[in-house]
RNA sequence: CGGGGCGUAGCGCAGCUUGGUAGCGCAUCUGCUUUGGGAGCAGAGGGUCGCAUGUUCAAAUCAUGUCGCCCCGACCA
């Protein structure tokens, strides 16, 4: 195409709303623009990459054996009663009315809607296994939309789901979904890598998340520097540190004044943090019917004293508490319960609560803990002798230095974007929506789903994370906006840059290449700029020897220019298009 | 939702403390000169200062409220 026919608006300076590099960049390419807050329109050249992320994903989900469908992304509440999510879902789920008052909601997924069809459409065991997949916008009402597309109330999304005969039919297409999604983001240009994750509110088992490493994402991912392991810090497991063959000590109370937080009070009494018991204290809510929220129960939850709480560990011991029906206690609460202030809870005599506690604390003899007044403690509480808990589970948030579950290597910490998420869910749905099949005997069954999605304006962020540099965007070659941009300088006064110029536009066309001719009447300055700014992969520009039929070659991610006779700069750029189009 | 910051021309900002003719740079338009890394000169157009109420002879400026946006925390593709 020809720039001066394109509609294109970069950016001199950095708009003050963009504060990470995709998003600066995204928005000075002139490739996005806001609408409000979350939600943007996409211009001609960043349109074009989003489509360019779309179709390698459909050619890799194709190739699995997927078949891509529509629907719509206005989904009835009904549906969402069924499956028991309207009432859980909670405020993102973005919900509207129509003119008789009929609820619906924008589905940030569609797990329901797929099973609804797959219920009525599927009888026979011959009819599995399917996986079908869209490529739709979707909708989260954010709390705190950020970072531009990293996190937007509208996006687009591929969600794909698959349905089995049974669990090993599941963990297969599972695999061929894992697969797929290793394809798709190395097309994409991307250094990921995917690691066990927790399924959060859309239930199930197995889960692996697609990390794509970077600086601004907003996952922090724990890895095995030793072996394979890799997971989000909501799931690593954390081990046990070894039970303690110490004698226990008869309890005591000491007085310990002021000292409200661990450190204080491992101070204060000259304790190792190691030998304190932290105590944390929740209110559990029910959500009513008309939305209003009630206190269902208290819960305290104890971890050692050096140990972080895993809140998702915690919501998920608990039964699968949605994120926003537990908060921390306030303080006129933790007084009813504990008959105390904050920073004196301990377990012993606590009541009124539900108590849990990490699986390492009952191995661990003589710990302090708060003893339920004020500038008290206990030193020597031990465990079954003082106190019991309702459950004992593993509820460490893990970090930097922990020891690897699977081989015991420390481990190392990292930043990352989820750009994918892929889940076993088993029959969650099947059973709500009642989903089911009829076997070889005539027996019926339920189906046995998996659901796998990938953000793919998410993605588009990602890869201008690790794919920038300070003059703007290097897009990999296979998302590429256009492969080749022609800088014709001085377009419209030379003739034989003119000649020359549109004589490689048209046989990079014949030959199929996407190019961007620069025909605009701008000075080089800016042409050169914009070619950069933009981030098309490849470079040739005609100038000075345009007249003895030499041009200059160069790509976007290297420095060196390289002078070529305009027949091998084309076919520079054919090999180099090529390349692309094989690894498909 | 809690905490912090910001709303003045398409974009980036100054002006506000101490109330008195709304400004600068970029972008846009016209003309001339320029043409291998965001040109120079001369000129032109464009803003109910987010909105509402209040104080005042007078409000971009002070007060209250409200809406929007951005950043930090708890959640997710």
């Amino acid at each position: 195409m020809r720039l001066s026919k394109i509609h294109l608006n970069t950016l001199r300076e950095v708009p003050g709303e963009a504060e990470i590099p995709s998003h600066i960049w995204l928005l000075r390419a002139g490739m996005i623009r806001k609408t409000v807050s979350g939600v943007y329109s996409f211009m001609t050249l960043g349109w074009r990459t989003v489509r360019k992320i779309e179709q390698i994903v459909r050619e890799e989900m194709d190739a699995s054996g997927a078949q891509e469908i529509s629907t719509s992304p206005v989904q009835p509440a009904e549906l969402w009663h069924e499956s028991g999510r309207w009432g859980v879902y909670g405020p993102e789920l973005w919900r509207l009315k129509d003119r008789h008052g009929r609820e619906f909601a924008l589905g940030p997924t569609a797990e329901e809607v797929f099973t609804d069809i797959v219920r009525s459409e599927i009888d026979s065991y011959r009819q599995l296994p399917r996986n079908i997949y869209q490529i739709q916008l979707k909708y989260r009402d954010e709390a705190r939309p950020r970072y531009g597309l990293m996190r937007s109330r509208e996006f687009i999304m591929k969600d794909a789901y698959s349905f089995d005969r049974d669990r090993a039919g599941l963990d297969e297409s599972y695999l061929t979904m894992r697969a797929a999604y290793t394809k798709i983001f190395e097309r994409c240009g991307l250094d990921f890598r995917p690691v066990a994750a927790d399924s959060g509110p859309i239930g199930g088992k197995d889960s692996e998340e697609f990390i794509a490493f970077g600086e601004y994402g907003e996952s922090d991912v724990l890895y095995c520097g030793a072996c394979e392991y890799a997971a989000t810090s909501e799931q690593a497991e954390v081990p046990d540190a070894p039970a303690s063959d110490e004698a226990e000590r008869p309890i005591e109370a000491v007085l310990t004044p002021g000292t409200k937080t661990i450190d204080a009070v491992a101070e204060f009494l000259g304790l190792p943090r190691e030998q304190t018991l932290k105590a944390l204290l929740f209110q559990i809510y029910d959500e009513a019917e008309d939305g209003t929220y009630i206190i269902r129960e208290y819960v305290a939850a104890f971890v050692r004293g050096d140990r972080e709480l895993n809140m998702t560990k915690l919501r998920n011991a608990l039964g699968g508490i949605a994120e926003h029906l537990i908060e921390f206690a306030d303080e006129a609460a933790m007084g009813a319960v504990t008959g105390s202030v904050g920073g004196f809870t301990g377990p012993v005599g606590l009541h009124d609560c539900r108590i849990v506690t990490d699986s390492e604390i009952p191995g661990l003899r003589n710990l302090c803990a708060g003893a339920l007044r004020e500038d008290t403690h206990y030193i020597n509480v031990n465990y079954g002798r003082d106190w019991t808990a309702e459950l004992v589970t593993d509820l460490k948030l893990s970090k930097a230095g922990d020891a690897c579950p699977e081989c015991g290597a420390p481990l190392n910490i990292a930043r990352g974007i989820e750009v994918g998420q892929i889940f076993k869910l088993g029959t969650k749905y099947s059973e709500a929506l009642e989903a089911v099949y009829t076997d070889e005997n005539q027996q019926e069954q339920l189906i046995v789903m998996g659901c796998y999605g990938i953000g793919v304006t998410r993605t588009m962020a990602a890869i201008v994370e690790q794919h920038h540099d300070d003059d703007g965007i290097i897009w990999p070659l296979a998302v590429a906006p256009f492969h080749v941009i022609i800088c014709a300088v001085k377009y419209a006064a030379d003739e034989d840059v003119r000649r020359v110029s549109d004589d490689i536009y048209e046989k990079l066309r014949a030959a199929g290449v996407e190019v961007l001719l620069d025909d605009r009447d701008e000075r080089p300055g800016v042409k050169f700029k914009d070619a950069d700014v933009t981030g098309i992969p490849l470079r040739i520009t005609v100038g000075k020897r345009a007249a003895e039929g030499v041009v200059e070659y160069k790509l976007r991610s290297a420095a060196e220019r390289e002078d070529l006779t305009t027949d091998d700069a084309v076919a520079r750029v054919v090999a180099a298009v090529a390349t692309v189009s094989l690894r498909a």
